[in-house]
DNA sequence: CTTGACCTTGCCACTGCAGCAAGGTCTACC
DNA sequence: GGTAGACCTTGCTGCAGTGGCAAGGTCAAG
């Protein structure tokens, strides 16, 4: 199995497939006399677990943990509930911050006629000398 | 003014506003003799429009766009509500695609035990064949 | 023998900053 | 006059996670 047949099974892209393999997220792959990396039913698993992880919001950080307690038999559940609570927290201050963005917003929007005249209290609100209640900078 | 006290009334880093400087988000400043970068009050409020702007969480590409209709006074406050909308729509799929995945990991964790035993379902589940619901790649 | 579909490596771009280096300058104090 | 330290200057590197492009090697079919 090449790469593009990896990619296909897995549906990560193989330029994905080879950064991963550069930062030491899936092992090296064995090489074909062509040079082509080769790929096993194994390692498709691997990368899908990988993909699953992505797409649950975990960084590669959090993903290479996570591969490490899967390979280890030994692991605690204990220690893979850390990081998903870990992320759900980092999931929820995201999601906060960006609702009050939202309702900021929206209650701008709202008074914003949205017709021809240049009257607008969004453009008024950000030219104001106080600050916003967001402040997703602290 | 030089460029510290122009960070300080501003809220925006000496870093950041020679960035936006860079990428053309605001004028040039003059300089004085020692070549530092001389801030009026005008330029002051022009930065924390700009701070506003990102608080709120608007791209640099929205920003200047912002800045543009804030400048002219021929704009239409329609064209500052589309923009307002369009960015409202962006929070408003991100906030989804984050409380999908909370709720996936959630899930997950309550049937997680959470002790010294290895047994895990948020690693049974990226380990399974099938594809998880959230989907942010699409 | 050519076409084109695949593979290889490597480097650049993007967003929105932060940090660090190596220098110039200004202010204040001794 | 000298020196300390707070400020300014430019420019480079890094981060996550990709996408894109270039320039080449390879393989199978026609």
């Amino acid at each position: 199995m090449n790469i593009g047949d990896a990619s296909r099974l897995s549906g990560v892209t193989a330029k994905m497939i080879r950064y991963y393999e550069a930062v030491g997220l899936i092992p090296v792959p064995l090489r074909g006399a062509n040079d082509y990396r080769h790929y096993r039913p194994h390692d498709i698993h691997w990368l899908r677990f990988i993909r699953g992880a992505r797409d649950l919001g975990f960084s590669l950080e959090q993903t290479r943990q996570l591969i490490l307690l899967w390979q280890d038999h030994e692991r605690s559940s204990a220690e893979v509930k850390r990081i998903a609570m870990d992320h759900i927290a980092e999931l929820n201050d995201k999601i906060r911050q960006l609702e009050a963005m939202r309702e900021t917003l929206v209650e701008l929007a709202e008074n914003c006629q949205g017709d021809h005249r240049p009257e607008c209290p969004i453009l008024r609100d950000l030219a104001a000398e106080e600050m916003t209640a967001t402040n997703h900078r602290s």
